[in-house]
Parts: C-alpha cells; sequence; structure tokens
DNA sequence: AAAGACTTCCAAAACGTTTTGGAAGAAAGG
DNA sequence: CCTTTCTTCCAAAACGTTTTGGAAGTCTTT
C-alpha cells in the first residue's frame, strides 16, 4: 500500500487518520491509492500498539435455549448491540458455559481477547468473577442488575422498590388485603429489592407482613407453578398475589387453572418484567414493564463512558411502569 | 515474561504451545512462572502472525427490539454461541444499521476485524452483501436460510417444502378443502419454499391452486391481520389458513375476533416457527415448529469446519415437526 | 576419537500498524 | 545572506507473539 502510492507507512498511517501534518495533495493520492487497493487498517495491528480494539465484551449467563422464552438477555443485547453501533464500537459475545468458566474466568478472558472494557449480567451474587471485577479496579465494567462499588465500575438496574410497590399498590387499590408474593431465588440481587418492596408497601398500607406469605419460584415456570398451588393450599384467604417475574406467574396461572380456580376472579396476580408472553397470554397479565432494551443501551452508554475516561454517574437506575391487563381484578370477598 | 523465567521469548511461545523440542523442567518452570505472573498470551499478537483469530463473525439482521416477540434471531445466536464456545470461537457480534453498511460493507467489516468466517442470518435475497459474499469465494461464511454455492460457502436451513406440506396436509385431513396462505415477503427464500410446498400439497390432493388466495403478510402480526381480513370479507368460504409464520397468525387472530368469529370454530389457522407465544396465546397455535437453535448449533459447526478446511456438506437441511395445538379443528362445514 | 544424530535452546525476522524524533526543504524574518 | 520557523515527510522503534534456521551441547555409533 505505502509503496504503491509511493510514500512511507508513517504518511498512509497519518493522512488516513487525519493528521494534518501531511499535504493535502498527498493525502489525496492516499486516499485515491487506499480505494484502488481496497486498503482496511488492520485493526489487529493497531489494537497492538494503541491498546484499545474498539470492542466490548459481553457476558451474559442467559444466552441459552431456556432464556428465550422471556427474551430478557436478548433485549437487553439490541440495546447494547444499538448504541455499541452508534459509537463505532463492536461486541465480542463470550460464551460461558460452567466447565470453561473452571480453567478461565471471566477477566482472564476480557484481558486475553483485549476487549476494553465489558457488560455483564445475569450473574449470581456470590459468582466468584464478581469478587474479580471488584477487585481489579482497572478494567471498566458495568453490571447490570448487581450493585456494586468501584471507580472503574457501572452499574445499571431498574428501581425494583418502586416496582414492587406499584404492583402492591395496584392490588391493594383493588381491595385485596390478603397479599402473597412469589419471589425469585435469593442469589439476585433484584429478588431482595422487590422483596423489599412488597414488605414497605404492604406496611404502609396497614397491612401486617407475613413472612410466610412470601414463596421462592426460582423464577421459573415450575417455581411459580409449585408455589401458586401451596399458595392455594394452605392460603386460601389470599386473594392477591405478586410475582417477582412473569415466566413464574405463566406457572401460577396453570396451578389456578388446575385447581379449578381462574385468574382474576378467584385470585389477582400481577407480575414482573412484561415479557413478550405477557401480552399474549389467557389471561393477559398485569405486570411491571422494565425496560430491558433501554438497560443495554444505558449499559453501553456507561461503558463507553467509563472507557474514555468521561466522568460519569456509576450507577443508573431506569423507573418501571404498571401494566395494567387482566390478570388482576378487585376483590370479591367481603 | 521471559526473563522472568530466565529463557527466552521463543522458549516461553514453544513451552506453552506444547512443543516437544523443549526440555520438560524447562516447560515446568515456565509453567510455573506463567501462574507466578498470571501471564496470558496476547491474542492480538498471535493473530497478527498466524492470521486466525478463532472468532467467528455474527451478522443478525433481527438484532433489535422488534424482533424479541419471535425470539427467532436470538434463538439462533444461542446455537451459534453454544457450538462456538465448545469448539473455543468466541463470537464478534456486528451490529447493522442502514447507515454504516452504506460506508462499510459487511465483508470490509469482516476483513478489518480479522473474524475467521462468519454467519449470516436475515438477510434479503437481493441484499447487496450477497453479491459480495458470493463474489468473493475465499471467506467462510455460511447463510441461514438463503441458498448460496461456493467452495467457501456453507448453507443451512430447515426442509420449508416438507413443512408447508405438513401443514397443509393437516388442514386437508381435518376435512378443509378452501385454504388460503398467508405468506411473508417475496424477499425470503424461505418465503418462495412455503409457497412450492402448499401449491404442491394442494395440487397433490386434487385442491386446485388459486393464486388469489395467497396473500402478503410480510412476516409482520399487522400484515397478518390485514391479510386475514381480506380473507374474511372476499373469500368467505374460507375455512383453513396456513400463515408462513407464527406471528402473522397472532394478528389473523385479532381480525377474526374482531370480525366476530372464532379460532378455530369459523376458521382453523397453522402457523409457522413454533415462538415462544404459540403455546401460551389463546387459542394455542398448531405450528410447524423450527429448531432454531440446531440451525445456529449446525452453522456455527459448519463454518468452523469450512475455516479448519475440513470436507464438509456445504447444505444442511433440518427437518421440521407439526405440532398440533388449538387453533385448528375439523371443518364444520358440510 | 571422529562423525553423525539427537536434544535443547535462541536470535532474528515477520506480522501491520502507531508513535517518536527528527531531517530536508521552503518560506519568512532580520 | 543568514537565521528562524513552518511544512512535509520519513526512519526506526515499539507492540507481543510465532516461525525459521540454526547453534551448542550431549549422546551414539563406528
Amino acid at each position: 500500500m505505502a509503496k504503491y502510492a509511493g510514500v512511507s507507512v508513517t504518511t498512509v498511517s497519518r493522512a488516513l487518520n487525519g493528521y494534518d501534518d501531511v499535504n493535502e495533495g498527498t493525502r489525496q493520492k492516499i486516499q485515491k491509492a487506499a480505494k484502488e487497493l481496497n486498503y482496511r487498517p488492520n485493526v489487529l495491528a493497531r489494537s497492538l500498539v494503541t491498546k484499545k480494539t474498539r470492542t466490548l465484551g459481553v457476558i451474559l449467563s442467559d444466552i441459552n435455549r431456556a432464556g428465550a422464552k422471556d427474551a430478557m438477555a436478548f433485549e437487553i443485547l439490541c440495546g447494547i448491540n444499538d448504541r455499541a453501533g452508534e459509537l463505532d464500537y463492536e461486541i465480542m459475545l463470550f460464551s460461558t458455559n460452567a466447565k470453561k468458566q473452571m480453567s478461565k474466568s471471566y477477566s482472564d478472558l476480557c484481558k486475553e481477547r483485549n476487549v476494553d472494557g465489558a457488560i455483564i449480567s445475569g450473574l449470581r451474587v456470590q459468582d466468584p468473577y464478581l469478587q474479580e471485577v471488584t477487585y481489579d479496579s482497572n478494567f471498566p465494567c458495568v453490571l447490570i442488575d448487581i450493585p456494586a462499588e468501584g471507580s472503574c465500575l457501572g452499574h445499571v438496574t431498574t428501581d425494583n422498590v418502586e416496582g414492587a410497590s406499584m404492583a402492591v399498590r395496584h392490588l391493594i387499590e383493588q381491595g385485596h388485603r390478603h397479599i402473597a408474593m412469589i419471589n425469585g431465588h435469593n442469589d439476585a440481587a433484584v429478588s431482595l429489592e422487590r422483596l423489599s418492596g412488597y414488605r414497605k408497601t404492604l406496611e404502609k398500607h396497614g397491612i401486617a407482613y407475613r413472612p410466610e406469605l412470601v414463596f421462592n419460584g426460582s423464577f421459573s415456570e415450575e417455581g411459580g407453578c409449585e408455589a401458586m398451588f401451596e399458595i392455594l393450599l394452605h392460603h386460601p384467604e389470599v386473594t392477591g398475589v405478586f410475582s417477582a417475574s412473569d415466566l413464574m406467574v405463566l406457572g401460577a396461572l396453570r396451578a389456578v387453572e388446575r385447581s379449578g380456580g381462574k385468574v382474576p376472579e378467584r385470585i389477582s396476580i400481577v407480575g414482573y418484567d412484561d415479557i413478550a408472553i405477557a401480552s399474549y397470554s389467557s389471561p393477559k397479565l398485569t405486570t411491571i414493564r422494565q425496560n430491558k432494551y433501554e438497560m443495554g443501551y444505558q449499559a453501553a452508554q456507561l461503558l463507553v463512558d467509563l472507557i474514555e475516561g468521561r466522568p460519569v454517574n456509576h450507577k443508573i437506575m431506569l423507573h418501571n411502569e404498571l401494566i395494567i391487563r387482566e390478570s388482576t381484578s378487585p376483590c370479591e370477598k367481603p
């Protein structure tokens, strides 16, 4: 390329990168040559010296078949992908299976692959990588739905306390007084926050918090189904349920149906997430909508800010929205 | 690292890469040093000389918010991700918005980013990149649902003719004689194949093919809705519909409902894809299941085979499956 | 003891860029 | 005419590996 244009590689580099110590005529000549040869600078070589790859590592633990139902990971990914594209970064998707995680930690992966930073979602709170991340305070990293502190760390989440509050308040406003909760597993930060919102809102309205009305549905359809059976069987007075995910509501719906009841007549349910299925199921789900796309979008923006050393708000919290559909109705009990 | 271990960089390289011209003691010493320094070879530098990055480029045009409903792209991605992980490749996700495509073609992207090969899905048949791909016969590339020929080209798809046949045969077996089709847009190869299966099966059973009963639903919910209104309005004799995607069925369902009819009583519908919503909607959708995950999985395998120069079957065709649920029933007309 | 074969290591080149520190020539200032 | 200052360019170093082509030493064979 340099020979073809009749100049040194230095000049090619400086011409194409817009430095001003190159004659306009020379620059034209080089650009012409570049076009003729369909020349593309080799990013590997460039990165080797600049130490920047303009690549974002993305680690989503829910990239698997099961994740297709609630396309949460996918929507987050879409947001990341769009913003990264706009900011002229590429995305490297790290596949994370259990065996691999043994031999090579995520940060090794990132270091080895030379990504400029990483976005991590779906990790359990006690995942060993989290220690790593918090420890290695020099690698830009933004966590989704996992709280963390650090100069190079970002954190984007939604206001789960507020979300749970809206859900429970909606049930209370419909006249429900006996309100159970189906929560996810306790390894997710959001579970604790939603539980706290549930409890606070009950108490604010003069309803005693009863721990025995909180069930673990482990964020799965089956878990939601089992939890609902428990509720129907042992707590028949319950007429309202707040579930920490729509997927669990889908399971709960099955439980109610099998036991001969109907939603919302027998029992009202409000879910969380507003997954695609929520507006097509029968009944359609009243739920708390999380803007997953926006989470990904903001995460990408925050990460790039971190990478490029701009001052940032290390924590971004998005608002949720109550979507009222058909799975809740006024309490019919006296 | 080399100094630390007291040997040359050559020896470090050869020791760590398992060459046998290095003394076992020396190797141990180097491995010990590597562990102590938490040494990771720099993939950029390696790739610069080996010309291999062990990275797969992935171009999915449906990575966007709209794609979340049918999580097709996501499931394909999961399959790719899993197989790539097993084969020790990473994935680079190329974001593809229209403006970017102007300034930089996909193959430039791939070349610039030095991926070893690419998997492409969701492109329209007349996309300029397709020409590029078929032209540049040296870059390993596998296309999903887009036919192509070439020594470095792979093609994975499902048997759409067979799928459409199963759908239409099912309707015929239920006694339907007037069967319409809601097809996707004609820029998708699958549309043509499914249409051909529809036509063939009708004729095989002695039913005349009537072009006016084929509608364009452009693979969207709205398109499906409009197409169904057309059918109900202008072809009241139709009692069975084959739709080229479940998403369009969802729209069609709305049309039937608004016009006061019921599915399947008034009209039977069989969809395509078996998206997550299909088993939760009301009625649940009878549909042709495509194994999207497997498509991605096979695509990754094929691409790596192509990259590593193994002899391969350039075309992989997967079978579909008829899933009978609630949107079809025996024809009630005399 | 000399020749050959084997084992173990290394120096140097190569990969394709960016960056640094000038050099050569032209223009400007005295 | 000499110095200074621009303008425009380049040679060389650096990035961190792999690969090539030996070199030095040891062992084996004759």
